[in-house]
RNA sequence: CGAGGUGUAGCUCAGUUUGGUAGAGUGCUUGGUUUGGGACCAAGAUGCCGCAGGUUCGAGCCCUGUCACCUCGACCA
């Protein structure tokens, strides 16, 4: 057997089984395992160093806007969670009960978090008494469970980690717009760390998020065609403001209702980032969410010079880049398998040949093209390298995306798109929920967003025939 | 929650038909030779056979129950 084929044997090709390569992906990089419990996970420390990198990528942007983080509760009050209709009956099904000891007569029953709105909007409504204490810009990165019934690593856990801002605003306008900042603070993280393109539009009122007025959402589409919710940006107009009477002094001096916004994105985007650039040798990262940058691999570590020169090269990159040189006893072609495994985009291999002619050979992760960089160039040519890598990255994405993408003007386009493999579905739709679920069930695709532009592709509702109203995006999702 | 499948060494699995000393590959440990695409030699260590009952002289294997996980649906970020 080829070393090749060998190394091929290690992860399911994508072609033959996508959830299998997906899970060997996961399981292999080492990015999380599983525990005890059904749908808990543990992230390892390479699968959680890459929700570290994002997590510090998102908060500096979140605090340039002057948002604050805080850390609110992870047990809620039943009564306190019923407080708002809608919001409640969305979660009630998948809500974590705790039992807890002592005199379980005289308390409450208490529930995990699934999400933090009633736990903010108490706090507002203890803070919030002045317009002069508006607006409110708080986030907080945090756990939270919520019983699903199959779970997938990352795409869908019972507990999964994210960050969920909160803001609260004396205007509709300022809520509004603090909705879709965030929504575009999400779209170009998306597009300009995590290198994958995304369609950004509004939720159907089917879709919408329990509670929310407007739900607008960043969809990313997988290597398999499937489409990902992959971060939430909601409007809640001032339904929780009334719900948990939070009112304040406006500027008139009357008491009024503030705005509440709220926005989301979760440790699912890792497996959004394996399903849009990883393939069959394993994950491919990003270089700005990459928790080893650069790997140096000394070959033939025992000749003269070879190991002090890969130290000295390692002493000089780590002072701008995360690198990590691998002197363990493994033979290099162990080595290379490994950090592909892992997603690492850059490799560094440094060997007797290559001292002789004061030069490495740099091998990027994504196209696993060799060049030979002199030791003097290295630092600008690694900086080149990562901007065409990242480039590369997100316009093979694109072109994925956009060769699977169809349009539908009719019924019958749809059947048809539907029995071959598709991305996303382009549609003029009238508005009416029953054209969703027809869709839905006669052929298991989803709206997933509202087109935010004016863009037209006929006057007719695909589905009904009747007159259209909006450009939306069809897909299966996640 | 429906339909199917699987629980045996860290991992992948054989052994269950026909009950009779617990197995293989890989990984791990130690020593040596190696090192430009998952190296080789030698010597080792590793098991509540998911859990609880039952049948039997004797159960990984048969019976009953139970739990967990996986795949596909439905539900959902």
């Amino acid at each position: 057997m080829s070393n090749q084929e060998k190394m091929v044997k290690e992860i399911t090709a994508m072609e033959e089984d996508f959830a299998k390569w997906y899970t060997d992906i996961v399981k292999k990089a080492q990015l999380m395992d599983y525990s005890s419990v059904r749908g808990c996970m543990v992230l390892e420390p390479h699968g959680f160093a890459i929700w570290e990198n994002i997590q510090k990528i998102l908060d500096k942007k979140f605090k340039d806007l002057g948002h604050q983080n805080v850390a609110l509760p992870l047990l809620i009050p039943e009564s306190l969670l019923q407080k708002e209709r809608e919001h409640i009956e969305g979660f009630a099904p998948e809500v974590a009960w705790v039992t807890h000891a002592g005199n379980e007569k005289l308390q409450e029953r208490l529930c995990i978090r699934p999400t933090s709105e009633v736990l903010f909007c108490e706090y507002f409504s203890r803070k919030v008494h002045s317009w002069r204490d508006l607006p409110k810009l708080y986030n907080q990165w945090c756990n939270i469970v919520r019983w699903e019934k199959t779970t997938r690593p990352f795409l869908r856990t019972v507990e999964f980690h994210w960050q969920e801002g909160h803001t609260i605003h004396e205007t509709k306008e300022e809520a509004k717009n603090e909705t879709m900042t965030m929504l575009g603070i999400y779209a170009d993280f998306c597009k300009n760390e995590l290198c994958m393109p995304i369609i950004s539009g509004r939720k159907t009122d089917k879709e919408k998020f329990a509670g929310a007025e407007e739900t607008y959402t960043i969809e990313a589409m997988m290597h398999d065609g499937k489409t990902l919710q992959s971060a939430t940006s909601h409007y809640f107009g001032d339904g929780f403001s009334k719900a948990f009477d939070i009112t304040y002094q406006d500027r008139n001096n009357k008491p009024s209702h503030p705005y509440e916004t709220s926005f989301g994105m979760s440790t699912r985007i890792i497996g959004g980032i394996i399903m849009t650039h990883g393939d069959n040798n394993g994950l491919v990262l990003p270089p700005d969410v990459a928790p080893i940058q650069i790997i140096i691999i000394p070959i033939s570590m025992n000749k003269a010079g070879v190991l002090e020169k890969a130290k000295e090269i390692y002493e000089v990159l780590k002072e701008k880049y995360k690198v990590a040189l691998d002197t363990s006893d493994q033979t290099p072609g162990w080595k290379f398998a490994e950090y592909e495994m892992k997603g690492v985009p850059i490799r560094l291999e440094i060997g007797p040949n290559d001292i002789k002619k004061s030069e490495c050979v740099l091998v990027r992760r994504d196209n696993r093209e060799k060049s030979f960089v002199p030791f003097a160039n290295l630092n600008d040519e690694i900086d080149q390298t990562f901007i065409k890598l990242k480039k590369a990255l997100y316009e093979k994405a694109l072109s994925q995306r956009n060769n699977l993408m169809r349009e539908a003007k009719t019924k019958d386009d749809f059947n048809k798109i539907c029995s071959e493999k598709h991305g996303f579905i382009k549609s003029m739709w009238c508005g009416e929920k029953k054209c969703e679920e027809i869709l839905k069930e006669e052929l298991a695709v989803s709206s997933r967003c509202i087109s935010l532009t004016d863009d037209k592709i006929s006057d007719k509702c695909a589905v009904c025939g009747k007159e259209a109203k909006h450009l939306v995006y069809w897909g299966k999702a996640y």
